[in-house]
DNA sequence: CCCACTCTCTGACTAAAGTCAGAGAATGGA
DNA sequence: TCCATTCTCTGACTTTAGTCAGAGAGTGGG
């Protein structure tokens, strides 16, 4: 099957049929943008520039857009108190009626759009939706370098830890975690869903690699994301002059192990005294290809 | 699976991550519309009349951006010869330089898009996309009743009659088909791709329907579309005041079979002197729920 | 050869969407 | 306490998209 053939031809369906119908639908009473705006808002509001980066709009135009829904009576905008540069949209008791009924309208067209279907052809068109929206979202998600210091990296290893704790029959105690090293980190909608990094060894290893604290969302797993992280992470190697990396696991984490094999890496013996670890592995990279 | 909550969160990572993209890529040097125009006429032209209902434009809007596109030397719009009436875009050589740059971008995007999954990975997503492809277009499909004289009736019965010579062992003969009765079509890009009628019997039989003729093409099987036809085709008796209908077939046609016995028809003994038929199903359509 | 109808085009608009430069408040480190 | 930086807002625009009411040419059936 030809991938971007069949992904042409689906572009061409959906904007036809999908696309076209939501925007007629939404559009209602209210020009399409603020529609988007206001159930972008949602009921649990959201910051003004966190809307500009999700709406890729022009900080002046997202600003009148936000007057008008102000003027409307369905938006309120506040300094956010934390940072009075910065401000945050909510919405009053009616903007929230205005979200669900915008919501309802989304739901109504969903409906109306599976209605022709049987059951079980509902259900073949959602597990084939649910799939593609995984690998679309793994496929299409920026892994970018970030400071150990940044607190979504912090988050992000916090969720790595506690999982962990959750697996290793005896828990996990990061105990006083050093944060050497660089990291790469991808976020969805601001939470994290795979991070990872690189430092450099030291002792009888100087100048070798480690990846350390791979992890990737349980909801993102089965897409390639940890393999894309695994690459981009032995790419950063390379940059960083490594032309060797090694890494260690515990005995629990079979999916990791499986795919650090099917990436080419090689069991060797302990080289660090890390009490969780059961297994080391390196991996060979100077005479590997560029990736792209 | 919940299937709107799928298709709605599939909506949502589709128009922010390729939907978004696509504009972006496309509308670069033309605005957005006219490069939809541009790429929607094509290397082998289109008549005005199917561009404005392909891309549902305002009559008055298409002149304006036609012009424009002629301005540029794009594109050339004449009469149609067969109808003085009607207009035909053709793309000029600069017109077919920018059609295949569109075209490159659209491919590159595709490309960029799926570069970051691995061959399986890529597979995987083109199946579940081809599928999602074909359900939606079945299940968005409109189903319209036609007049007998209808050409694209005549084309849809000519297909129908093609693949009953094709699988009939003795092959088939229609002699001269009679026109009698109500037909529905459903066409998408001008071709027919379902088609079924009713026409009331005489004799013993009347007042009884017969269901006449169902097609499906085979690109679009395995969506439904055959069993919405049907349903569609036992409202159409039901509104014409048949209470039941019934339906001759070959025994070749085993999915047509197997979906009539799904579909809850009940086999009968031969009620016609169809020299082709080799099995007759009747329905009683009094008590069913009214479709929706 | 009428006449109702189809199809496209023109003129005269309006609304929506987007762009850009720069002002002004707030922040966080040096 | 500076000062570079971040974030939002304002003013002054342009472009794109879309709408609507007719005019005029062409068509097909009676």
């Amino acid at each position: 099957m030809d991938t971007t053939a069949t992904l042409r031809g689906f572009n061409r369906t959906y904007t036809q049929r999908i696309g076209a119908l939501e925007e007629s639908f939404l559009g209602t009473g209210r020009p399409l943008g603020a529609s988007r705006l206001l159930f972008e808002i949602g009921p649990d509001g959201a910051g003004v520039r966190e809307l500009r980066d999700r709406l890729g709009l022009d900080s002046g135009y997202l600003t009148r857009l936000l007057r008008r829904l102000d003027g409307d009576g369905l938006v309120r905008v506040d300094a956010d108190p934390a940072d009075r540069r910065r401000r945050v949209a909510t919405l009053t008791t009616a903007g929230l009626r205005a979200w669900q009924e915008l919501d309802d309208r989304s739901e109504e067209l969903a409906q109306r759009l599976v209605a022709p279907l049987t059951e079980r052809q509902r259900v073949r068109l959602a597990e084939a939706l649910a799939t593609a929206d995984l690998l679309v979202r793994a496929a299409t998600i920026q892994l970018r370098e970030v400071a150990p210091d940044d607190p979504a990296a912090a988050d992000a290893a916090g969720r790595y830890f506690a999982e962990l704790a959750r697996r290793f029959p005896g828990g996990f105690d990061p105990g006083d975690p050093d944060h050497a090293g660089t990291f790469l980190l991808a976020t969805s909608a601001g939470r994290p869903v795979a991070y990872g990094g690189v430092r450099e060894l030291d002792g009888d290893l100087r100048g070798v690699g480690e990846i350390k604290r791979m992890w990737v969302d349980e909801a993102w797993r089965g897409a390639g994301l940890g393999a894309r992280m695994l690459r981009e992470l032995e790419a950063l190697a390379r940059r960083l002059g490594h032309d060797r990396v090694v890494l260690d696991t515990n005995g629990t984490l079979t999916e990791a192990i499986a795919m650090y094999e099917r990436a080419g890496y090689r069991a060797i013996p302990r080289y660090n005294d890390n009490p969780y670890a059961e297994a080391w592995f390196e991996k060979d990279l100077s005479p590997g290809p560029r990736p792209a």
